[in-house]
DNA sequence: AATAAAAACCGATTGCTTATCGGTTTTTAT
DNA sequence: ATAAAAACCGATAAGCAATCGGTTTTTATT
Protein backbone atom coordinates (compact mmCIF):
# COMPACT_ATOMS: atom_id res chain seq x y z
CA UNK A 1 0.00 0.00 0.00
CA UNK A 2 1.24 3.40 -0.98
CA UNK A 3 0.50 6.68 1.04
CA UNK A 4 0.65 9.82 0.25
CA UNK A 5 1.96 13.38 1.79
CA UNK A 6 -1.75 14.61 2.55
CA UNK A 7 -3.15 11.39 3.47
CA UNK A 8 -0.89 10.91 6.07
CA UNK A 9 -1.54 14.08 7.52
CA UNK A 10 -5.15 13.22 7.38
CA UNK A 11 -4.31 9.82 9.07
CA UNK A 12 -2.61 11.66 12.15
CA UNK A 13 -5.10 14.08 12.62
CA UNK A 14 -7.60 11.25 12.71
CA UNK A 15 -5.47 9.53 15.70
CA UNK A 16 -5.61 12.69 17.79
CA UNK A 17 -9.31 13.55 16.86
CA UNK A 18 -11.31 10.68 16.88
CA UNK A 19 -13.77 11.50 14.92
CA UNK A 20 -14.24 14.19 12.48
CA UNK A 21 -16.06 15.52 8.66
CA UNK A 22 -14.76 16.73 6.17
CA UNK A 23 -15.06 20.24 6.92
CA UNK A 24 -13.78 19.14 10.03
CA UNK A 25 -10.21 18.34 8.58
CA UNK A 26 -10.70 21.07 6.11
CA UNK A 27 -10.52 23.82 8.83
CA UNK A 28 -7.78 22.53 9.96
CA UNK A 29 -5.35 20.74 7.26
CA UNK A 30 -7.09 22.47 4.59
CA UNK A 31 -6.38 25.62 5.34
CA UNK A 32 -2.74 25.26 6.34
CA UNK A 33 -2.16 23.45 2.80
CA UNK A 34 -4.31 25.91 0.86
CA UNK A 35 -6.99 23.01 0.03
CA UNK A 36 -10.07 23.20 -1.28
CA UNK A 37 -13.30 20.93 0.79
CA UNK A 38 -13.22 18.65 -2.02
CA UNK A 39 -9.29 17.71 -2.08
CA UNK A 40 -10.21 16.89 1.60
CA UNK A 41 -13.57 15.12 0.97
CA UNK A 42 -11.97 12.87 -1.95
CA UNK A 43 -8.92 11.96 0.40
CA UNK A 44 -10.88 11.27 2.85
CA UNK A 45 -12.68 8.79 0.43
CA UNK A 46 -9.58 7.38 -0.65
CA UNK A 47 -8.35 6.26 3.17
CA UNK A 48 -11.93 4.25 3.38
CA UNK A 49 -11.30 2.97 -0.15
CA UNK A 50 -8.06 1.82 1.55
CA UNK A 51 -9.78 0.56 4.52
CA UNK A 52 -8.02 2.79 6.78
CA UNK A 53 -11.20 5.02 7.90
CA UNK A 54 -14.36 4.05 8.65
CA UNK A 55 -17.63 6.67 8.53
CA UNK A 56 -21.07 6.95 9.27
CA UNK A 57 -23.47 9.00 8.75
CA UNK A 58 -24.53 11.80 11.17
CA UNK A 59 -26.83 14.20 10.38
CA UNK A 60 -25.81 15.38 7.06
CA UNK A 61 -22.00 14.58 6.56
CA UNK A 62 -19.91 11.18 6.69
CA UNK A 63 -18.15 11.13 10.25
CA UNK A 64 -14.79 9.48 9.28
CA UNK A 65 -12.87 7.58 11.93
CA UNK A 66 -9.71 5.76 12.01
CA UNK A 67 -9.88 2.10 11.46
CA UNK A 68 -6.40 1.25 12.57
CA UNK A 69 -3.95 2.47 15.17
CA UNK A 70 -0.72 3.96 14.31
CA UNK A 71 1.04 0.90 15.60
CA UNK A 72 -0.87 -1.19 13.55
CA UNK A 73 -0.52 0.76 10.47
CA UNK A 74 3.16 0.54 11.10
CA UNK A 75 3.15 -3.03 10.90
CA UNK A 76 0.82 -2.85 8.03
CA UNK A 77 3.20 -0.44 6.03
CA UNK A 78 6.39 -2.60 6.77
CA UNK A 79 4.74 -5.79 6.15
CA UNK A 80 4.13 -4.31 2.76
CA UNK A 81 7.34 -3.24 1.81
CA UNK A 82 9.14 -5.74 2.78
CA UNK A 83 7.46 -9.33 2.04
CA UNK A 84 9.05 -9.30 -1.42
CA UNK A 85 12.44 -10.12 0.48
CA UNK A 86 11.63 -11.80 3.57
CA UNK A 87 11.84 -15.59 3.30
CA UNK A 88 8.92 -17.68 4.31
CA UNK A 89 9.22 -18.31 8.34
CA UNK A 90 11.67 -15.22 8.92
CA UNK A 91 10.35 -12.29 10.14
CA UNK A 92 11.30 -8.68 8.26
CA UNK A 93 11.60 -7.18 12.01
CA UNK A 94 14.38 -9.34 12.62
CA UNK A 95 16.35 -8.57 9.33
CA UNK A 96 16.11 -5.24 9.51
CA UNK A 97 17.41 -5.06 13.61
CA UNK A 98 20.26 -6.81 12.87
CA UNK A 99 21.16 -4.21 10.26
CA UNK A 100 19.93 -0.79 12.12
CA UNK A 101 20.41 -1.79 15.63
CA UNK A 102 23.95 0.27 15.61
CA UNK A 103 21.98 3.20 15.12
CA UNK A 104 19.79 2.54 18.33
CA UNK A 105 21.10 4.32 21.31
CA UNK A 106 21.43 2.81 24.56
CA UNK A 107 18.23 4.27 25.80
CA UNK A 108 16.64 2.82 22.78
CA UNK A 109 18.17 -0.69 23.43
CA UNK A 110 16.81 -0.78 26.91
CA UNK A 111 13.26 0.26 25.74
CA UNK A 112 13.48 -2.56 23.37
CA UNK A 113 14.20 -5.04 25.62
CA UNK A 114 11.44 -3.55 28.12
CA UNK A 115 9.25 -4.32 25.31
CA UNK A 116 10.01 -8.17 24.73
CA UNK A 117 10.13 -8.51 28.41
CA UNK A 118 6.41 -7.21 28.00
CA UNK A 119 5.65 -9.13 24.93
CA UNK A 120 6.86 -12.51 26.91
CA UNK A 121 4.72 -11.68 29.50
CA UNK A 122 1.36 -10.96 27.59
CA UNK A 123 2.07 -14.69 26.22
CA UNK A 124 2.73 -15.84 29.92
CA UNK A 125 -1.01 -14.84 30.79
CA UNK A 126 -3.01 -16.61 27.44
CA UNK B 1 12.46 5.51 -1.65
CA UNK B 2 9.85 3.30 -4.07
CA UNK B 3 10.92 0.09 -5.71
CA UNK B 4 9.09 -1.84 -8.38
CA UNK B 5 8.86 -5.42 -8.60
CA UNK B 6 11.28 -5.93 -11.51
CA UNK B 7 13.50 -3.40 -9.31
CA UNK B 8 13.40 -5.48 -6.42
CA UNK B 9 14.13 -9.15 -8.48
CA UNK B 10 17.02 -7.28 -9.90
CA UNK B 11 18.91 -6.87 -6.07
CA UNK B 12 17.57 -10.32 -5.37
CA UNK B 13 19.44 -11.71 -7.92
CA UNK B 14 22.31 -9.65 -7.92
CA UNK B 15 22.41 -10.58 -3.61
CA UNK B 16 22.70 -14.16 -4.96
CA UNK B 17 25.30 -13.33 -7.75
CA UNK B 18 27.67 -10.99 -6.68
CA UNK B 19 28.11 -8.88 -10.00
CA UNK B 20 26.59 -10.16 -13.16
CA UNK B 21 26.16 -7.08 -16.25
CA UNK B 22 22.92 -6.35 -18.30
CA UNK B 23 23.14 -9.35 -20.34
CA UNK B 24 23.05 -12.25 -17.60
CA UNK B 25 20.38 -10.64 -15.80
CA UNK B 26 18.41 -10.52 -18.64
CA UNK B 27 19.70 -13.95 -19.31
CA UNK B 28 17.82 -14.94 -16.43
CA UNK B 29 15.03 -12.52 -15.22
CA UNK B 30 14.63 -10.76 -19.03
CA UNK B 31 13.24 -14.18 -20.32
CA UNK B 32 11.21 -15.49 -17.51
CA UNK B 33 9.62 -12.56 -17.60
CA UNK B 34 9.59 -11.67 -21.01
CA UNK B 35 11.53 -8.03 -20.80
CA UNK B 36 13.77 -6.77 -23.39
CA UNK B 37 17.61 -6.46 -22.54
CA UNK B 38 16.60 -2.56 -22.81
CA UNK B 39 14.60 -2.91 -20.18
CA UNK B 40 16.97 -4.66 -18.16
CA UNK B 41 19.42 -2.54 -18.87
CA UNK B 42 17.19 0.80 -17.40
CA UNK B 43 16.28 -1.15 -14.36
CA UNK B 44 20.15 -1.62 -13.55
CA UNK B 45 20.47 2.00 -14.00
CA UNK B 46 17.57 3.18 -11.97
CA UNK B 47 18.91 1.43 -9.27
CA UNK B 48 21.99 2.34 -9.76
CA UNK B 49 20.78 6.11 -9.95
CA UNK B 50 19.00 4.87 -6.64
CA UNK B 51 22.97 4.38 -4.91
CA UNK B 52 21.26 0.42 -4.26
CA UNK B 53 23.83 -0.51 -7.03
CA UNK B 54 27.13 0.35 -7.70
CA UNK B 55 28.57 -0.58 -11.35
CA UNK B 56 32.39 -0.57 -13.23
CA UNK B 57 33.15 -1.09 -16.07
CA UNK B 58 35.09 -4.06 -17.17
CA UNK B 59 35.43 -4.57 -20.93
CA UNK B 60 33.01 -3.09 -22.67
CA UNK B 61 30.25 -3.22 -20.14
CA UNK B 62 29.23 -2.35 -17.17
CA UNK B 63 29.22 -4.82 -13.81
CA UNK B 64 26.51 -3.81 -11.36
CA UNK B 65 27.12 -5.11 -7.71
CA UNK B 66 24.56 -4.85 -4.73
CA UNK B 67 25.94 -1.50 -2.93
CA UNK B 68 23.61 -2.57 -0.08
CA UNK B 69 22.69 -5.83 1.55
CA UNK B 70 19.46 -7.16 2.16
CA UNK B 71 19.42 -6.03 5.71
CA UNK B 72 20.44 -2.86 5.15
CA UNK B 73 18.00 -2.29 2.70
CA UNK B 74 15.29 -3.32 4.63
CA UNK B 75 15.97 -0.92 7.34
CA UNK B 76 16.32 1.85 4.70
CA UNK B 77 12.45 1.20 3.43
CA UNK B 78 10.64 0.76 6.98
CA UNK B 79 12.75 4.11 8.37
CA UNK B 80 11.28 5.44 4.92
CA UNK B 81 7.93 4.15 5.34
CA UNK B 82 7.31 5.12 8.65
CA UNK B 83 9.24 8.26 9.32
CA UNK B 84 6.31 10.37 8.93
CA UNK B 85 4.48 8.85 11.39
CA UNK B 86 7.15 8.34 14.38
CA UNK B 87 8.21 11.50 16.43
CA UNK B 88 11.31 13.05 16.89
CA UNK B 89 13.50 11.08 19.58
CA UNK B 90 11.21 7.70 19.00
CA UNK B 91 13.03 5.51 16.79
CA UNK B 92 11.26 3.69 13.84
CA UNK B 93 12.46 0.25 14.35
CA UNK B 94 11.17 0.33 18.51
CA UNK B 95 7.67 1.85 17.15
CA UNK B 96 7.24 -0.69 14.27
CA UNK B 97 8.55 -3.15 17.36
CA UNK B 98 5.81 -2.34 19.89
CA UNK B 99 3.41 -2.93 16.57
CA UNK B 100 4.66 -5.72 15.16
CA UNK B 101 5.92 -7.87 18.58
CA UNK B 102 2.97 -9.89 18.81
CA UNK B 103 3.91 -11.77 14.95
CA UNK B 104 6.86 -12.41 16.33
CA UNK B 105 7.32 -16.30 17.75
CA UNK B 106 8.98 -17.29 21.06
CA UNK B 107 12.36 -17.44 18.88
CA UNK B 108 12.18 -14.91 17.30
CA UNK B 109 11.82 -13.11 20.22
CA UNK B 110 14.87 -15.17 21.62
CA UNK B 111 16.53 -13.81 18.17
CA UNK B 112 16.43 -10.54 18.94
CA UNK B 113 17.18 -10.28 22.32
CA UNK B 114 20.65 -11.63 21.58
CA UNK B 115 21.14 -9.25 18.97
CA UNK B 116 20.76 -6.63 21.55
CA UNK B 117 22.91 -8.27 23.64
CA UNK B 118 25.58 -8.77 20.81
CA UNK B 119 25.16 -5.28 20.24
CA UNK B 120 25.84 -3.93 23.57
CA UNK B 121 29.26 -6.42 23.67
CA UNK B 122 30.25 -4.22 20.42
CA UNK B 123 29.81 -1.21 22.45
CA UNK B 124 31.54 -1.90 25.27
CA UNK B 125 34.77 -3.22 23.51
CA UNK B 126 35.10 0.30 21.54
C1' DA C 1 41.67 2.72 -40.37
C1' DA C 2 37.14 0.78 -41.62
C1' DT C 3 33.64 -1.79 -40.10
C1' DA C 4 30.69 -4.73 -37.46
C1' DA C 5 28.96 -5.92 -33.11
C1' DA C 6 27.90 -4.81 -28.51
C1' DA C 7 26.43 -1.80 -25.08
C1' DA C 8 25.08 2.57 -23.50
C1' DC C 9 22.17 6.40 -23.97
C1' DC C 10 18.01 9.08 -25.13
C1' DG C 11 13.36 9.89 -25.54
C1' DA C 12 8.69 8.46 -25.71
C1' DT C 13 4.62 5.78 -24.11
C1' DT C 14 1.83 3.34 -20.80
C1' DG C 15 -0.11 2.35 -16.43
C1' DC C 16 -0.74 3.29 -11.70
C1' DT C 17 -1.27 6.36 -7.80
C1' DT C 18 -1.93 10.81 -5.24
C1' DA C 19 -3.38 15.49 -5.41
C1' DT C 20 -6.36 18.69 -7.04
C1' DC C 21 -10.82 20.79 -8.23
C1' DG C 22 -14.94 22.29 -11.03
C1' DG C 23 -19.38 21.18 -11.75
C1' DT C 24 -23.60 18.31 -10.97
C1' DT C 25 -26.62 15.57 -8.26
C1' DT C 26 -28.46 14.19 -4.01
C1' DT C 27 -29.70 15.12 0.80
C1' DT C 28 -31.27 17.63 4.42
C1' DA C 29 -33.33 21.17 6.81
C1' DT C 30 -36.11 25.30 6.90
C1' DA D 1 -40.51 24.18 -2.38
C1' DT D 2 -36.29 25.97 -1.95
C1' DA D 3 -31.72 26.90 -0.37
C1' DA D 4 -27.71 25.21 1.58
C1' DA D 5 -24.70 21.50 2.49
C1' DA D 6 -22.45 17.51 1.25
C1' DA D 7 -21.62 13.79 -1.73
C1' DC D 8 -20.50 12.24 -6.16
C1' DC D 9 -18.43 12.27 -10.81
C1' DG D 10 -15.12 13.13 -13.99
C1' DA D 11 -11.08 15.35 -15.56
C1' DT D 12 -6.28 17.05 -15.23
C1' DA D 13 -1.62 17.11 -13.57
C1' DA D 14 2.44 15.27 -11.52
C1' DG D 15 5.56 11.52 -10.16
C1' DC D 16 7.40 6.99 -10.78
C1' DA D 17 8.14 2.14 -12.61
C1' DA D 18 8.07 -0.53 -16.71
C1' DT D 19 8.74 -0.83 -21.27
C1' DC D 20 11.14 -0.36 -25.69
C1' DG D 21 12.57 1.58 -30.30
C1' DG D 22 16.04 3.93 -32.27
C1' DT D 23 20.57 6.42 -32.16
C1' DT D 24 25.14 7.14 -30.54
C1' DT D 25 29.23 5.57 -28.51
C1' DT D 26 32.54 2.12 -27.50
C1' DT D 27 35.13 -1.87 -28.36
C1' DA D 28 37.06 -5.37 -30.90
C1' DT D 29 38.28 -7.41 -35.44
C1' DT D 30 39.84 -7.51 -39.90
Amino acid sequence: MQLGELEKQVLQYLWNTQEADAKQVHAVLGLTRGNTLNTIQSTLDRLFKKQLLSRTKQGHAYYYRAKVDRDALLATLISSVTSDFVTEGEHSLIAAFSSASSNLNDAQLDKLEQLIEQQRQLRKGS
